[in-house]
RNA sequence: CGCGGGGUAGAGCAGCCAGGUAGCUCGUCGGGCUCAUAACCCGGAGGUCGCAGGUUCAAAUCCUGCCCCCGCAACCA
């Protein structure tokens, strides 16, 4: 009997929190949503034991704001978004385990409470009282970006309340004149408020120590460094706000306040898991496991944007509050450009109207696959890309059609009519070097693949694959069977196992990626799920298997020249 | 000298961390094949790998300096 001593690698995944103002956008699902959800397909198909956990963050300003605007109540908004955005990623077969909500999940509000009051117990947070803009009108204090006035140093107006575009110089309270609200327009008054400001240069260290040995891509370690270097601040934890969890200190002074934003969201991560514990195995307390244990890895997927929060605050927090688990590695991706046909390449912008949304995509019946492929083989993971709508047919065209969907078909449609519907046996004695060699590439091809899934390297894994479907395509030219089959139908049965032993390969490598094909190439060979594991992929199809008619994977989308925007 | 990223064929990108024939897709020119989604395969043309030094037998890759482009600069998310 064999040594079942080894534990079960046991991987938790988040990918960041959705704000609740509005839906994905291509550049959310190249950013973190799909690299995740590509983790955890190939963690799954490995068998490692991994949950997926997401959900959207309700709080902060902004909901507030966009709540106004839409005539209800922030929790209306934030319930509506929350709904929209999980079943754009159900579309895109994006599929957490947990989708939760800060507002809503109902362990969230307690769970960042005792946070927050851990800490101060722990004498972490430091009151201070400071005067800032308040809107009458709309009876809040103003964040820096929603007022505007003129600069006390160099006069110039219209400058926003954190620093004066013209000089440089930090603008606060008392040197921006004649300020205004940017939300009503009306004069801001300024009123005294205390806050709780977390010191965040008491965890230089911790922070530094987990950056050096965490899994990060070398260029968000040295936009950190370069935080370090300069040295972390002391930073405002609470909000006056009337949406948020009431700061839970007995203070008079915590009245009315609420957490600040970016304190609950990450705990959203631990509360949006109870929550799954509480579902899945019946009890919220076994998220101990995932959270509490030194056997378990947690990675976290974010955007760049979000590179401060979570490689510095996030790890702050969690060395302050010490019963949890610090993150294995937090994987940041860049930001993902548009660039639609005769215009500029610029940023994706909800109020430019530059965005792709996913559920629009979703809705259009499109193949969710091809949006995957296009994202992943464009991820921005070492510098930002851009997303270019003809660009994503090009590739649907000449590399998932043309290459990867027409190898599939010529083999296995050669296969029914010339070889009747079964993978063909074949004498040993009629392998050549050829055959051999692709096998190899099979090999290869799945160790590079899998080392590249481990490095969280997906774009370059994908090229690993579609190499081998081009080598694929070159084997059957090669072997051409067309001609064999005149003469020497062994050597032909040869050359259709081979070809066949790819597609398997082809219909477990490529899950992770494209799962809805994936599992098109799966039924087309009668492939159960035992037998879609990591560890079989490489393996060959035994003989006699039934080949079922093949389907068109990826179909063609013609360049329609009138859909296209025109250019002026 | 604030911080970070980028500058590779006509276009878009990979390669850089672990130096060793400059690769992919599209476009373009020619050939082959006919199993296949008018698909596939082979070959040609096209690159001073931003510039200048340095290390090395060898540099797109490592080091130094410079030029250009893009972001960010925490009390928006």
């Amino acid at each position: 009997m064999t040594s079942t001593i080894s534990k079960q690698r046991r991987v938790l995944v988040t990918a960041a929190l959705p704000y609740s103002n509005g839906c994905p956008h291509v550049g959310h699902i190249a950013g973190a949503y799909l690299p995740a959800d590509i983790y955890v397909r190939y963690l799954r198909l490995a068998g490692v034991d991994a949950r997926f956990v997401c959900g959207s963050d309700d709080h902060g300003v902004a909901i507030i704001l966009s709540a106004q605007k839409e005539g209800r109540t922030p929790a209306d908004t934030a319930q509506h978004y929350s709904q929209r955005q999980l079943k754009a990623f159900e579309g895109l077969g994006i599929h957490f385990d947990v989708y939760g909500s800060t507002s809503r999940t109902p362990q969230h509000a307690s769970t960042s409470q005792k946070f927050f009051l851990k800490l101060y117990e722990q004498g972490y947070f430091e009151k201070r009282t400071a005067k800032q803009f308040f809107d009458d009108s709309k009876n809040m204090f103003l964040p820096d970006r929603f007022v505007k006035g003129t600069c006390a140093f160099c006069k110039t107006p219209e400058q926003n309340g954190d620093q004066c575009e013209n000089c440089g110089k930090m603008l606060d309270v008392d040197t921006l004149i004649d300020a205004r609200s940017v939300m009503s327009g009306t004069p801001a008054s300024v009123k005294e408020s205390s806050h709780w400001f977390l010191d965040l240069s008491r965890f230089e260290k911790e922070v530094s120590t987990w950056l050096e040995s965490a899994t990060v891509r070398e260029q968000t370690k040295n936009y950190v460094r370069g935080l370090l270097s300069t040295g972390l601040v002391k930073r405002s934890m609470t909000r006056d706000l009337t949406w948020g969890i009431p700061v839970p200190l007995p203070d008079a002074d915590a009245k009315g306040k609420v957490l600040y934003v970016w304190f609950d969201a990450p705990i959203g991560y631990i509360s949006n898991t109870m929550e799954l514990c509480a579902r899945l195995d019946g009890d919220e307390a076994r998220f101990a496991d995932w959270w509490k244990s030194d056997d378990t890895e947690i990675y976290h997927f974010i955007g760049e944007d979000n590179t401060i929060f979570h490689c510095v605050i996030w790890i702050a927090m969690l060395s302050a509050e010490r019963s949890y688990k610090l993150p294995r590695g937090v994987i940041v991706n860049q930001f993902l450009n548009i660039q639609f046909p005769g215009k500029e390449v610029e940023k994706i912008s909800k109020s430019r109207n530059t965005a792709v949304w996913i559920e629009d995509y979703v809705a259009s019946g499109s193949n969710p696959d091809v949006l995957r492929y296009y994202l992943t083989a464009i991820a921005p993971e070492r510098a930002r890309t851009v997303y270019k709508p003809e660009d994503m047919i090009q590739r649907n065209n000449s590399e998932l059609a043309n290459v990867l969907g027409n190898f599939v078909h010529r083999i296995t449609s050669f296969t029914l009519k010339y070889c009747g519907p079964h993978v063909p046996a074949f004498p040993e004695a009629k392998v050549t070097d050829v055959d051999r060699n692709f096998a190899k590439a099979i090999q290869t091809t799945h160790a590079r693949l899998t080392q590249c899934l481990e490095q969280f390297e997906f774009k370059s894994g994908l090229e690993t694959l579609m190499e081998l479907a081009r080598a694929a395509n070159k084997y059957a030219d090669e072997k051409a069977p067309w001609v064999t089959r005149k003469s020497d139908m062994e050597t032909t049965a040869v050359t259709l196992a081979y070809g066949l032993h790819a597609i398997k390969y082809f219909a477990i490598a490529f899950a992770p990626y494209m799962p809805f094909s994936a599992a098109k190439i799966q039924e087309m060979l009668g492939l159960s799920k035992e037998e879609c594991g990591w560890a079989q992929a490489t393996d060959p199809l035994a003989a006699g298997r039934l080949i079922k008619e093949p389907q068109i994977l990826f179909t063609k989308i013609e360049a329609e020249k009138d859909a296209l925007p025109s250019v002026a």
